[in-house]
DNA sequence: GATGAATGAGCTTTCATTCAT
DNA sequence: GATGAATGAAAGCTCATTCAT
């Protein structure tokens, strides 16, 4: 059920990676952590454990390094997306899949976060647009509003705004994650492994309660 | 009703903004754009109309003018939450004074959003400590989650855990801000005001209805 | 017997020290430590206890503060001199009397030693110039090798080069006040007091007996 | 007799000095003359004919590129006086041997003066120690008082302050290089080389007569 | 005389990138 | 592919000096 997301994911046999995998590995720890403004090529070389021309050998620019690794990131998360949502027919099925689908990611990939954080904080990246157009390949962000109004036509869903609600899923999974720093100080969590683990099943549970057709 | 956040709110009367204030105007800006790293002197000075070597005259480092421009802002949130949370009695008053705050941050502060997301890039940002501090010393955080369990054992609320609630409503709130240029692209939605004007009511509506006590 | 060399030397009355002479002060230290090219306007004022645009308002340049500190010094080392070697006859009597100039001169102007190394230090010194001049001025250069010359001619001094000579007398005084800091650590010398104490008798001692006619 | 302390002494084939070396060259001369803190890191990357950015690849920074300038200088001191200061036996015989060294260093090693003296301008110097364990580790600041001790004993010698009498003898070696430039203007010194030939024959004459057992 | 703020030139250092081997 | 050395542009910062009040 888990997804092989191991170590290894990006560069399958470890003991073989070559220079250009090397490099890759060392980039995507150096850019989450200071960025591509504060990343340093040549810190990226000595962690590669490479010369330093040797990125520029296989990557030509460190912008383009930059590049190379935040795809690499997003055809994961675009082959993940692909794999674990197909034939799923429910809503809820398909919310818990997307669901799981983040929280694998954020817990596999550590830094994409920090990647993606910093990518946000950009006012015109085209890196945005690359997600975007992951997400919504995967039919998505079209189809999940189409299935909710189809609940609201069948009287199972109250009348609500479905984009919003769609929002609203969405930032409570992964908003999470993104400000999880913050949240944990400011509730003192300490276990955070425990909290994610209750988060998706509070989350599932608060919205289609919310969502629902209900009594008071 | 809207506080007045307006343009000059950090410096009240723009006709005579002192040397130091030119600055920090022109820093925050910078550090929004381009981060801490990527900001330039240089072009801080150019944009505040000053010698660059009055910068190191006010503010003594970039680091030092960067942690200036971040604490200008956080106390700018903290007086603003101090001011518009209290003398509020019910659960659902405080929420949505506290969603009021949220969205006129970030609709009046607009470089505070890229600077935290910044921040929250970080590994370890003393920055986000300063946050922390600021919101658990509005008392909310501790103050929520006992209000909830109240209602809870008043058999108003279902039984959930009181801080997933939390984390859900908060993050339903800001996590719209910060992943807006995503969910903006995603959902093809254009007139962002329009979106933002009625998230508030959306959300207070989800979290309420998916909440409280009600018959399927 | 000691000359009144006091602390407040260059300013009598220490309680009434003008700007000028505030600055003087802190200049003198700052220059014995670090030089002309290391030491800080700055620094002066901020020491000075007065406004760095005072430093210009009095002395113009910090070249020309620098010259001003040392040609304090010269005055002080030039009236000295003349004082303290007039109407002494015998060569031993002026000799003795150089020797203990310049112990007092070390002993109470702290700052000179450092100030005269820095300036032997530059090939093209104006400095030594002045002090050439002072020096000279004193007839000493003059006189010294002359009343060798008539020792000599009368028998009782060794045949000898007397510029060699006075070279050796003066070297053996100054040399250790220059080159103290060396030697105390090559030595072990900790009482240094002690040391100097000793020191004039040494060198009177080991030069006369070295320069005067004996039977082996 | 003379030793190879020709200008290529530290890298004996001029033709083929690494970019290393020709920044320790020029760094060196910089420093002579203008001292660490007037000493200007594009001067010497000028005058060495290199990039500037040289100068931090080879030695990371100026005052580290300082410190290699006079480590060299005390390893090559320390050298000479290893390599000349070896089987001699009399007093008389070590004494001048560590005379015609100073003269060698002085007369070959034309920075190795300037360096000095600005190091012993300054108040607490890491390089004073690094010359005084040089010095030490040569056994003769022991060895040569222990000769005296044991010449007075003899009675050959008079009863002198050993030590006193040691520093009077570097003192008129050293001290007089160390001073030169002034002591040529005041005695009108213009052929200084002839000055410097007899200087040790003079030191040596008047030492010995001064210490060893005469009769008036 | 005295001050705080301002200036401009120049400083040390950094860094992405390229070259020779 | 791989390396150590080299480059040039620009970065952050300093500092003697001056200005307005």
């Amino acid at each position: 059920m888990t997804p092989d997301l191991s170590n290894n994911a990006y560069n399958p046999v470890a003991s073989v990676r070559t220079t250009g995998e090397k490099i890759l590995d060392a980039a995507r720890s150096e850019f989450a952590r200071f960025g591509l403004a504060g990343g340093r090529v040549d810190r990226i070389a000595r962690s590669a454990g490479v010369n330093k021309a040797m990125i520029y050998y296989h990557y030509s620019s460190k912008e383009n390094l930059y590049r190379e690794v935040l795809s690499g990131h997003f055809r994961r998360v675009g082959q993940l997306l692909k794999t674990r949502l197909t034939d799923l027919e429910s809503i809820q099925a398909r919310l818990e899949a997307a669901a799981d689908v983040w929280m694998d990611v954020f817990a596999e990939m550590p830094e994409f976060r920090s990647l993606v954080l910093r990518e946000l904080a950009q006012p015109s990246s085209e890196l945005l647009d690359q997600i975007a157009d992951v997400l919504i390949g995967t039919g998505l962000p079209e189809a999940i509003p189409q299935l909710m109004s189809d609940e609201i036509s069948a009287g199972r869903f109250r009348e609500v705004d479905t984009r919003q609600a769609l929002v609203s899923f969405v930032t409570m999974n992964i908003g999470y994650f993104l400000i999880s720093p913050l949240i944990n100080r400011v509730l003192s969590i300490t276990d955070e492994n425990d909290f994610i683990r209750n988060r998706k099943r509070a989350v599932i549970d608060l919205f289609f309660n919310g969502i629902k057709v209900r009594k008071l």
